[in-house]
DNA sequence: GTAATTTCTAAACCTAACTTTAGCTCAAGA
DNA sequence: TCTTGAGCTAAAGTTAGGTTTAGAAATTAC
């Protein structure tokens, strides 16, 4: 047990199941902001803990890491967040959880109208709304032209 | 109108709505096939729109590039595929769906149970189940240490 | 009072899915 | 014919989300 307050960013590591590498990471994205002891190494509070959970979570939603950090802003700043304030912010993940499986179900509907029809490849399919080609994936560089197919 | 037969690079890439560079990287993995004119430039069958159509789709359902090339093996390879063929193939697509939909769906009920009871961060609390954390999000290195928390 | 862990920073490396660049050749139109 | 627009290859760059490495300093354990 160390002396001094705080957790240590390894002892944040067996709490969270994250690997140190990943904590100091979401420190530069603004995730999560520690102190520093007279040595300067960080120290974590327990509630951070819980707030890289969130992060976890959140990130299974498909969120992106600066996404998170914008939910996180909802979180008060001069005090540790209470069960209401978890709440609160979490129900911005059930929103984000909700379009995205109804994108999904879309693309379903519109796979099973498909499937029979042998249509792949032409304009007027349903599967080729660029809207969703665009949202149904949120990262990497998917980059698509608008050009209007010819004939 | 090119006098020889065939798609060039830049025809396919406005039929699709790829990027040419996008087209000759799908190449390099395995995904199409074009042959080459005399003076070495690439040449495509009217079929081979309906292929890349078929992995653009097949990447809004989240599948990775080996992937698509998996189920891209399911055509014949003597012959220009027919509908029926298609089909086949666009009901695997469908099992991927299937199980992406499953899965976020169940995140859904787990948060909803969550978000009242303030348990985030709690080894029992059903978020934290590996299993789904691992498979929500197919792509990128994910890497999650399985210890126990302690306490 | 050492020895063994941890932690520190900065920079390089990793994967997926592409794009960009450089330098050169091919093809098409006037 | 000549010029411009496509196409070619190989290699390097990009983004997200991290990991790995190297070398030094702080902590902990004995």
């Amino acid at each position: 047990m160390p002396a001094s307050e705080g957790l240590s960013i390894g002892a944040l590591a067996r709490r969270t199941g994250l690997a140190v590498s990943a904590i100091r990471y979401y420190e530069a994205q603004g995730l999560i902001s520690p102190w520093r002891n007279p040595g300067g190494q960080r120290r974590y509070q327990r509630a951070d803990i819980r707030r890289l959970s969130f992060v976890m979570i959140a990130q299974q939603f498909g969120l992106t890491l600066p996404e998170i950090r914008e939910v996180l802003a909802g979180l008060p700043d001069n005090r540790t967040p209470t069960p209401a304030d978890w709440k609160k912010i979490s129900l911005s993940l059930r929103a984000h959880l909700d379009q995205r499986i109804d994108t999904l179900l879309r693309l379903r509907d519109n796979l099973d109208g498909c499937i029979g029809c042998g249509c792949l490849s032409l304009p007027k399919c349903a599967l080729y709304n660029p809207d969703d080609r665009a949202k149904a994936h949120g990262s990497g560089p998917r980059y698509l032209m608008g050009d209007a197919p010819e004939g």
